[in-house]
DNA sequence: GCGCGCATTAATGAATGCATTAATTGCGGC
DNA sequence: GCCGCAATTAATGCATTCATTAATGCGCGC
């Protein structure tokens, strides 16, 4: 399940039918509403009924039910009787609980890629993102550097090969989404990501599954700990 | 949301109408399925279609329709059209995937709980939950250790205070629920357990975070490999 | 203006109906 | 008996309808 157009911008894995890839309506509905919570078309707090989606969506209320259910079901919505769905927003506190799981799964991710071993096509792909991240940081484009940012996890964990661990960090990742777009201007400059990671990547390289281990839990520790700081301190609470 | 005697014998965190706590029939059909797939009634493997479990569960198909939506989520079934939900079953190396996510996300909640310093009601939950293992075990009592174990386990993730982690490690816990207790009567007398998860009570105590995960971490990965490896030599591959 | 009670409205959960089509069955030919 | 094809059946996805009831609006009294 690789991101389509559709996703583009988001890591999330959507979960679409078993039998065949034609998507049918609650699948539709499902991606449509997504985008538009993960672009900020629907704000944090923004509510939808089913009544509405369906008549965005030009379809019945069934898939949009259908499609409601699943996003609140990933901890992206929740559906109040009567008053729809409603975007749940993201506070600093809700940022340091994902940082803090993220952590501990991204860091068993770096340490399975590094005892499974990567192919030097694999090790071409991380370090090709590195590299985008330092074109990006040079030009000072931050959307740019969070995009390679984004690439960079997504091969990672993509590569630890544990399904339940890929489906898990989707899921953390498209909840801090919003507000990893919407702070990306206000945060310090990341001068020392370039450095960060390419020093996991060497340590993949090398096979030191402890240290791949250890060097990106630092990393995703500090950045979970710098956002939640920046979030406390201009008092972001509804992202 | 404590387990309900619904749940009894599940980890299980289900999720249920926000606004009340009146069961709606698709919360009713998702709790009623889900039982019959973690007491092994439903058993790996094990199909049932919409039309089906609605007579079965004397309601339409709507709400049924929405508990296999939740539970295929949850990892727990897969839907395929015409041939209805289909109990996904548990092999030694999705065994290996859900143990090296639940090593990481325990012991990062063990980690939390010591940091966050426990009252002595707390530590005596945990204490008490040591003290059932070691009756059970005396008694050779396997399932009722089982059951003291889970309970352990419970108190501890519970007392992490990270409403996701507590989410995603329930998740786990129900996947693995079936093959677990299949495999009780087959694994070797747990006889370290005691003394282990000891070790860790005291680390809390102590209020010593890394060590705490560590002693877990370890913990937690040598059950996995136990459990994997036994699945392995009896050739269980659909649990 | 405010608060309360009643009437009305509208959103939902659930049931039902319908169109589509995958799966099964039956038949004929070899 | 086996295979292929056509007909039939049945499971699903979806749309529509209906009953329930929370939410809103309105009118009245203070």
């Amino acid at each position: 399940m690789l991101p389509t157009e559709k996703d583009a911008g988001s890591a999330s894995m959507s979960q679409v039918s078993t039998s065949t890839e034609r998507a049918n309506q609650a699948d539709v509905a499902y991606g449509r509403l997504k985008q538009l919570i993960l672009d900020g078309t629907l704000p944090a707090g923004a509510q939808m009924l089913e009544q509405e989606a369906a008549t965005r969506l030009e379809m019945s209320r069934t898939p949009v039910r259908e499609a409601m259910v699943r996003l609140r079901q990933e901890g992206m919505v929740e559906i109040r009787p009567r008053h729809g769905m409603r975007v749940l927003p993201i506070s600093a506190s809700d940022m340091a609980e994902i940082y803090a799981v993220l952590t501990a799964l991204e860091g068993t991710a770096a340490e399975l890629v590094a005892q499974r071993g990567i192919t030097p096509r694999q090790l071409a792909q991380l370090r090709g993102a590195v590299a985008d991240m330092q074109t990006a940081l040079e030009r000072s484009d931050l959307k740019a550097w969070a995009a390679a940012d984004e690439q960079f996890h997504l091969h990672l964990v993509r590569l630890s090969g544990n399904s339940r661990l890929i489906q898990m960090v989707g899921q953390l990742w498209d909840q801090a989404h919003r507000a990893r777009m919407l702070t990306l201007q206000l945060r310090p400059t990341p001068s020392n990501s370039v450095k960060e990671h390419a020093d996991l990547v060497d340590a993949i390289a090398a096979g030191d599954g402890p240290r791949a281990r250890k060097v990106h839990e630092d990393h995703r520790r500090r950045a979970g700990t710098m956002l939640v700081d920046l979030l406390d301190r201009l008092g972001l609470n509804q992202l």
